[in-house]
DNA sequence: AATCAAGCATGCGTGCATGATTGTTTCTGC
DNA sequence: GCAGAAACAATCATGCACGCATGCTTGATT
């Protein structure tokens, strides 16, 4: 048959370790921020050498840009693992939800996340990447928060809840960047459950302003994940 | 008299380009992060030598860590200015407070604090002086909060409401890093402000487990500023 | 078995940021 | 007015990270 068109990749070899170098770009992300991830450390916590990543990734860049799009599938993988635990109902469910949402906030992903969404906010080259990420963690993420808390986005107000509630996750999380701040956390997640919970029964709702925005349509939710 | 043993600072200029340098490095911090923040960026943008950095701050982290307290005054000084526009009273001064809150994290103080926060979490160099700021300004974010807001703490919850707030303000500042989040935000701050307004008039209370906490003693909350 | 290409490792050159050194100007004290 | 120190400028030296170019190893094809 006909020469290499397909570039098949028949090598498994080939594609463990560019897994093991992204997994490593990734955990390097969390631990050392943005600009301590320089490739010659993701190489050396993969255990291959800088010939071998610059073999699947002509420049670091493009080495990132793909750990990007493998931190999406992890947070999606652990966010689904995740949600089978969920008690089935009840007030309590409500507390779960929240405490799972912002627990996936803390976690080594969110870190990662966090490093490259302040480097992208500088770096020029990163802002495509991470701002797609941006979007699509944050579009599953609100779609998952409503789907997991059982509200109606069609009453005034419960869009924004939610989304208040994920900004706020999203705070927690960055909180804990540099303290462990699980104490202070599991007060405001309790206090907040109680409150998210009462205002989804429909205790607080209203319009919100002129915006009249149909379910249907999401506006862009930044994202975050853990 | 003796020599100059009291280093009395009788230059002004020196002083001036001392305040000149800091005010450019938080700048810098802002627009460039915090390896982008390099001393010769810093002091281009001061209109100074390199040299005339040196001479007021050996190393760069000697200088980064005078910016940061430095930062802490801007901060403070933005947030009492701000305080003098809320309304007396009323339910729009919830939403005025909150807005207020959330405002002063979308700032450009608040772009350059999130940078040397997350660089904090990896640069072993930076964590005390960050750690400091973060303390100082949590403190001082809640104090605020608490007494724009007429809240009562020692009714149980009332406490974690308010921080929960500040976080949320966090979470919507870090939203508000890569692409303008005003129009999402905007709501946000509608629905939380009625919320929170409803949770505050004792609607949304109870204790938090088995906390107990006592109205005087705080927790530390992480700092962020705008 | 031989050959070829992909996967992978090693060494080199370039550019940049930091810190240190030296030189020049400006102010202060006698 | 002069000496001395401080403020500031300019240059040098070291280290690091990236990208490239070369060479070795492994697996697939015939």
């Amino acid at each position: 048959m006909g020469l290499v068109t397909d570039r098949a990749p028949k090598q498994d070899r080939s594609r463990a370790t560019r897994q093991r170098i992204l997994e490593a770009a990734v955990s390097c992300l969390a631990e050392h921020g943005w600009s301590g991830s320089t490739v010659a450390v993701v190489c050396a916590r993969a255990g291959v050498s800088r010939g071998a990543a610059q073999h699947h990734f002509r420049t670091r860049e493009e080495l990132f840009t793909a750990a990007i799009a493998h931190m999406a599938e992890q947070w999606l993988g652990t966010v689904r693992e995740r949600a089978r635990a969920l008690p089935d109902s009840g007030g309590d469910r409500t507390y779960a939800v929240v405490d799972m949402l912002v627990t996936v906030h803390t976690g080594p992903l969110f870190r990662a996340a966090l490093h490259l969404w302040v480097a992208a906010a500088d770096e020029e080259q990163l802002r495509p990447g991470v701002g797609a990420l941006e979007a699509r963690i944050g579009r599953e993420a609100h779609r998952l928060a409503v789907e997991f808390l059982g509200a109606d986005e069609s009453v005034p107000g419960v869009r924004e809840t939610v989304q208040a509630t994920l900004d706020m996750a999203r705070g927690l999380g960055l909180a804990n960047l540099l303290s462990d701040d699980s104490a202070r956390r599991a007060g405001i997640v309790r206090q907040w459950s109680r409150i998210l919970d009462t205002a989804l029964r429909g205790s607080v709702q209203g319009g919100v302003g002129g915006s009249g925005r149909q379910p249907g349509e999401a506006d862009p939710e930044p994202g975050a994940l853990g």
